[in-house]
DNA sequence: TTATATATTTCGAGT
DNA sequence: ACTCGAAGTATATAA
């Protein structure tokens, strides 16, 4: 059966199915009132309340509140889940090994437990990163000014990775810092600290932050230290998208 | 009623179901085969597969797959969603103003729709951050070492804000950076970065990484500029813990 | 396994 | 509303 659900179930029952959902490497979804307690990088507490508990195929365990994003507690991918009864309360465990971290939690009153097979085998495709910049850049140099030539890219410093390093139609070294969304002054920083680098023999060399847009103190620190901005949106055409459009032109 | 729960709900009831839980803030699960687009900030598309859905009643949104603590697509609070039909086909819609984001799922088959009326008044309490580390040094400034007596704390400079400055027994400048985990050699060059700040008058100014533990690579770095390190663990005492402590103590 | 950099980072605090 | 920095960040990738 693709989902099996149980309504207020008694805590010997929640007990039973989450075992067997576990066991059977099932999403397990539970409307549980809980409090929990964490332990191992940090530590935290959470009184009792209304939430929803998910415990994943992978691993992966969470307890939502009925606010935010992120969990409020959780467990990554690989920690291992199991159920136990004391003085006729449910509880949940999940550890994960490296770093040591421990997650209890005491189940109150169990609303809904469920159980889903859930099948799933596509993944997330992305466009408009950072690493597509990088990409269209490097197909189409021109985007950063006529006559540029790309030279190397993850070029290695003490300094870290320079996003791209190029040089210009006068044959200056042109440093580029790609930010995917509105570079901030760390971001000019950073561009800094990789013109320092090559600060020994600096005559001629450019830093460039190339980002679709730069707050204003950015932008002010940026024409201080005699360094240019370029404006551009990454591509943000899916992968399946550009075969079409490769198709259409060919 | 606390939980609603509906299994293979057809779309129409489904849609009936949703529309009123978003209507009435509860939060909602659904496990359903889905596919979804997003446009915002990127751009992504997810092909069909069997998927968690949450809406929640700020306004968040989730699909989660069953792998991985990160939802495969998402909206943050405060997004609009609503639902609706369109070929006998249910939908779901979530947009976000500023920045203008968009998120469409198409619902092919769902296996259970569930409103949940989670009452939580309660927050998460948390020990083990930075933050704490810089509150137990500047009650205990023995913990750095003896004599020492911090002078300020996020002192601002060019580079950033200092998290302690201080001063040692022979009244030399102490800057202080802390890191509630193991430094790494990102952290060395922060803390090198504010000794830079004072290096017109550099004479006597000390640099000290303070975290529970220092990578390899990062205490190589730190030896070679002349710079310290001292071990310190964060404070992991959660503040309900340490009014019992005070009490014992008093 | 450890270290590094990105992310639709999220989230909170300050301006 | 914008900016900045921390986080039990998570996650992918390279060493």
């Amino acid at each position: 059966m693709k989902c099996q659900v149980f309504e207020n179930p008694s805590p010997k029952k929640a007990y039973r199915v989450i075992e067997e959902g576990i066991r059977k490497r099932v999403l397990i979804v539970i409307l549980a009132c809980c409090s929990a307690s964490y332990e191992g990088r940090a530590r935290s507490r959470l009184e009792p309340g209304e939430r929803l508990i998910v415990i994943k195929p992978d691993g992966t365990f969470m307890i939502h509140q009925d606010r935010k994003v992120d969990p409020v507690n959780w467990q990554p991918p690989r920690s291992r889940c199991r159920s136990y009864m004391k003085g006729g309360k449910l509880y949940l465990e999940s550890i994960r090994r490296s770093p040591e971290e421990r997650l209890e939690v005491e189940i109150h009153e169990a609303h809904l437990v469920s159980c889903y097979t859930a099948r799933d085998r596509h993944e997330l495709e992305v466009a408009g990163h950072e690493r597509d910049m990088g990409d269209m850049i490097m197909e189409h140099p021109h985007l950063i000014e006529k006559g540029f030539r790309p030279v190397a890219r993850e070029y290695s410093t003490d300094a870290g990775f320079i996003d791209i390093l190029g040089k210009d139609e006068n044959g200056s070294l042109v440093i580029i810092e790609l930010k995917s969304r509105k570079a901030g002054v760390s971001a000019v920083k950073q561009l800094k600290r990789y013109l320092d680098e090559f600060r020994d023999d600096r005559r001629g060399v450019r830093g460039m932050l190339v980002a679709p847009s730069i707050t204003h103190d950015a932008m002010e620190m940026l024409e201080d230290e005699g360094l240019e901005f370029r404006s551009l949106e990454p591509l943000r055409e899916l992968r399946s998208a550009r075969g079409v459009t490769l198709d259409n032109f060919s």
